[in-house]
RNA sequence: GCUGUUGUAGCUCAGAGGUAGAGCACUUCCUUGGUAAGGAAGAGGUCACGGGUUCAAUUCCCGUCAACAGCUCCA
C-alpha cells in the first residue's frame, strides 16, 4: 500500500501500483472524467501512470495550467499523426505545448504545407481525435532509441537523442505515430472535442539561423467546442486593441513608404501625447537628480570604434555618412552613451561631483533587418528615454535602486500591473561575444542580482541575454496578442568608462574609474507608446490624453457658446475643442466616443441660458449638468491629484 | 535576413482575362436637432512598382518594394 497526501494535507492509502485516475475515481465519477493529469512529487504525470511509493498528489483539470498544457502536447501528437498520414516521408523536429495552444515543427521533404491545407490537416486530426486512440508510454535506452529513429529516417530525433542521458529517454505512441517526447500526456486523444490550426510559419531548426528553416504549424485545441468559440472571440477583441490600428484611427502616428520603413511619422495628437509623457518623466528625474543634456544625431565615426559598438554592430548598421572632406566619416548615433562619456569629460571630476546623472532623450537610429519591424515596436528611428549614471563604485547599488524606483513608479502612474522583471547576464560559455574583463563582468552582475534581491524583485535570471558589455535587467511588458516586449531597461557598465578613460579624483587625490549605468525607463518613446495604447485601448488617463474634452453644440445656433466655454477651459490648461459640424447630437456623440475623449458637454438652449455644460463621461454616458466653473475644477483637481502623487 | 500570406479610393473590403464597385470618411446642399450613425447630390483609383505571356493583363507568370504572422536578430 502506498500513502498519497492531498492538497489539503489529508492523506488517503492506495494499492501500490494505482494511476492519478484511479485516485480521481475514488473521489468522484465527474472529477475522474475532467482530470487531465496530475501532479505526483512537483513532476507532472500521465494520470495513467502507476504510483508506487508514497507521494502527495494534486489532480489537474483543463483550467490548470498543467492540464493545459498536457491537453496541448498531446494536440501536438495528433497533429503530427495526422501529418504522417497527409504527408508521408515528414521528418519531425520538436512539437511542444505553448502558452496558447501548440505547435510541431516539420520537414516535409519537397511538399510545401501552405495555409490552405490547414483545414484539410484539422479534418484529419478529428478523425484521429474520434478514435479514441491511447497514449502508450515507453521508457527506453539511448541505444534503441536511436535505432528506432535512424530506421525511420528522423535525423531530427536522432540530434535530440544524442543530447539525451541514457536511463531518462521516454517515447509515446498514439494511434501509428511514435514521438520521442517525456511527456505528460492525456490518457486518450477523445477529450479533444474543437481544434484549430492557426498558422504556419518557417521556424529554424534549434532556433539556429545557419540551420534548416522547418515549417512550423501552430494550432489550439480545447475540450469542449464552445471553449473555442469563446478564445477566437478573445483574439478578435485583442486585435481591436492593436496599437497600429488605434493609432490610425486616432491619429497618433503613421507610416510612409516615401520616407521609409521602420521610420515612424508622429502626428499632432500622438505628439502631443508623447512630449506629455517626457514632461511627466523629466519631473520625476529633476526630483531624482537628473540633468538634461542635449547631443546631435550624428557623430565621428571613432566614437563608436572607441565604444566597441562599431566592431559589433558596424556592418549591419546604416553605413557612415561621408562628408566632402577626404576621409571623413559619421554615424547616425545608435545610441546615445558616447555622446554622454564625452559630456562628461568636458571637465575634471572630483569624487564629490559624483553622482553625475546626465538624460536625454535622445534620438537614435538602427538599421534593424526588414523583417523585424513592427509597428511602433520595433523601429529604424526611435528617441530612447536615455541617461546615463556616472558614479563611484561604493554608490552603485544604491543608484541602481533609485532607478528601479523609477521605473516602478512610472509602471504604478500608468497602471501597467503585469509585468515581468528579467536580469539578463553573460551566457558563461560562450564568453567571446562580449566586451570587459571578467572581473568587471563579475562586479556588474553581482550588482544587479544584489539590487534585485534589496527591492525584493522577483526577476527571472536569463543567462546569455545580456549585453555585449554588460548585463542588464529589463522589465517586460505583454501586448494586446500576449507578446512580450521589453520596455524598461538598466545596464551596469564598467567597460565604456574604461574605453573613454573617463576619471574622478579620489578623496586620496588618486584618479579613479566610475561606474556607468545606462537605464531607459520607458525603454523608447515608440516602445512605450505602443503598449500604452494597448494597454489602455486608447483610452489614456486624463492627465496625458491629447484632448481631454470636446463640445458638442446641440445645433449649430450654439456654437457661439461651445467656442466661449472652449476658450474659457483652454485658459485653464484643460485641453478643450469643439465640435462644430452641421450633424445632429447623436451623432456627434457617437463620433466622439469612438475618439476615446474623456469628457464630452453638450451645449444647447439651456446651458445656453444659465452657464452650464451637460457633462457626459466617455464610455459612462450622462452626468447630468454642471456650472462651467463647477466643472472646469472638477477636470483640474482630477489632472493634480493624479500628478501631486508622482511629484 | 529566412518561411508563408497579402497589396483594388483616406479607411474596411467586394470583383472579373475585355481597361472597376460597396460602406464609411471627404465636398456641397437640405435639415437646426437633447445623449452612440438625419437626407440628397458630388468628387475621388496608372487596381503597389517593373518586366513577361496574350489580340487584350489590374486579373495569369517572374522580379522588386511594402505590410502581416512566425523564426532569427535586437547596442
Amino acid at each position: 500500500m502506498i500513502n498519497v497526501t492531498f492538497p489539503d494535507g489529508s492523506v488517503r492509502e492506495y494499492a501500490n501500483g494505482t494511476t492519478g485516475l484511479q485516485v480521481a475515481e475514488s473521489i468522484s465519477t465527474r472529477l475522474a472524467q475532467e482530470v487531465l493529469a496530475c501532479t505526483i512529487n512537483d513532476e507532472v504525470w500521465d494520470i495513467t501512470r502507476p504510483i508506487n511509493e508514497d507521494c502527495s498528489i494534486k489532480l489537474h483539470k483543463f483550467e490548470d495550467e498543467e492540464a493545459k498544457h498536457a491537453f496541448w502536447h498531446t494536440s501536438a501528437h495528433l497533429m503530427a499523426e495526422a501529418l504522417q498520414e497527409l504527408y508521408p516521408g515528414t521528418q519531425f523536429g520538436i512539437g511542444p505545448a505553448i502558452e496558447n495552444g501548440f505547435y510541431y515543427d516539420v520537414d516535409t521533404g519537397d511538399a510545401v504545407i501552405k495555409d490552405s491545407d490547414l483545414a484539410t490537416i484539422e479534418n484529419k486530426m478529428m478523425q484521429l481525435a474520434s478514435q479514441k486512440n491511447t497514449l502508450e508510454r515507453k521508457e527506453i535506452s539511448k541505444a534503441d532509441a536511436l535505432k528506432y529513429f535512424a530506421d525511420r529516417n528522423e535525423s531530427y530525433k536522432c540530434e535530440l537523442i544524442n543530447d539525451l542521458e541514457d536511463g531518462t529517454i521516454s517515447t509515446y505512441t498514439v494511434g501509428t505515430f511514435t514521438d520521442l517526447c517525456r511527456g505528460p500526456h492525456l490518457q486518450d486523444t477523445a477529450k479533444i472535442k474543437a481544434i484549430k490550426l492557426t498558422a504556419v510559419a518557417g521556424a529554424y531548426w534549434r532556433g539556429d539561423e545557419s540551420r534548416k528553416m522547418l515549417t512550423r504549424v501552430y494550432g489550439i485545441t480545447f475540450p469542449k467546442k464552445k471553449m473555442l468559440d469563446e478564445y477566437l472571440v478573445m483574439m478578435e477583441e485583442a486585435k481591436q486593441r492593436d496599437h497600429r490600428k488605434i493609432g490610425r484611427e486616432l491619429e497618433l502616428f503613421a507610416f510612409s513608404q516615401a520616407v521609409g520603413q521602420g521610420l515612424p511619422l508622429w502626428l499632432p495628437r500622438g505628439t502631443a501625447l508623447r512630449s506629455r509623457l517626457e514632461d511627466f518623466l523629466k519631473g520625476i528625474q529633476k526630483r531624482f537628480g537628473y540633468q538634461q543634456v542635449m547631443t546631435p544625431h550624428i557623430g565621428q565615426k571613432e566614437l563608436w570604434e572607441t565604444s566597441g559598438h562599431y566592431a559589433k554592430y558596424g556592418k549591419d548598421s546604416f553605413q557612415p555618412i561621408n562628408t566632402p572632406q577626404e576621409g571623413e566619416e559619421f554615424l547616425l548615433k545608435p545610441m546615445n552613451c558616447p555622446h554622454h562619456c564625452e559630456i562628461y569629460k568636458v571637465t575634471p571630476k572630483s569624487y564629490k561631483d559624483l553622482p553625475i546623472r546626465y538624460a536625454e532623450f535622445g534620438t537614435v537610429y538602427r538599421y534593424e533587418q526588414s523583417g523585424e519591424l513592427h509597428g511602433l515596436t520595433r523601429v529604424r528611428g526611435f528617441t530612447q528615454d536615455d541617461a546615463h549614471i556616472f558614479c563611484r563604485p561604493d554608490q552603485l547599488k544604491e543608484e541602481f535602486v533609485k532607478v528601479m524606483d523609477i521605473i516602478t513608479i512610472i509602471f504604478k502612474a500608468l497602471n501597467f500591473e503585469n509585468w515581468e522583471a528579467q536580469i539578463s547576464l553573460r551566457d558563461p560559455n560562450n564568453k567571446e561575444k562580449y566586451i570587459g574583463s571578467d572581473d568587471n563582468w563579475e562586479k556588474s552582475e553581482r550588482a544587479i542580482i544584489e539590487s534585485c534581491e534589496e527591492k525584493g524583485l522577483n526577476a527571472k535570471v536569463e543567462l546569455g541575454e545580456a549585453a555585449f558589455y554588460g548585463p542588464k535587467l529589463d522589465f517586460m511588458v505583454k501586448d494586446a496578442l500576449g507578446r512580450r516586449w521589453q520596455l524598461g531597461t538598466i545596464q551596469v557598465d564598467y567597460n565604456l568608462p574604461e574605453r573613454f578613460e573617463l576619471e574622478y579624483t579620489g578623496d586620496d587625490n588618486q584618479k579613479h574609474r566610475p561606474v556607468m549605468i545606462h537605464r531607459a525607463p520607458f525603454g523608447s518613446m515608440e516602445r512605450f507608446v505602443a503598449v500604452l495604447i494597448e494597454h489602455t485601448a486608447g483610452k489614456f488617463p486624463l492627465w496625458l490624453t491629447p484632448d481631454q474634452v470636446v463640445i458638442l453644440p446641440i445645433s449649430e445656433k450654439f456654437n457661439d457658446y461651445a467656442e466661449k466655454i472652449a476658450d474659457i477651459l483652454n485658459q485653464q490648461d484643460i485641453r478643450t475643442i469643439v465640435d462644430d459640424r452641421n450633424e445632429k447630437i447623436g451623432r456627434k456623440i457617437r463620433d466622439n466616443e469612438l475618439k476615446r475623449i474623456p469628457y464630452m458637454l453638450i451645449v444647447g438652449e439651456k446651458e445656453a441660458e444659465n452657464d452650464e455644460v451637460a457633462v457626459r463621461k466617455q464610455g459612462d454616458g450622462d452626468k447630468g449638468t454642471m456650472k462651467i466653473d463647477e466643472f472646469a475644477s472638477s477636470v483640474s483637481e482630477e489632472v493634480e491629484k493624479m500628478m501631486n502623487q508622482y511629484n
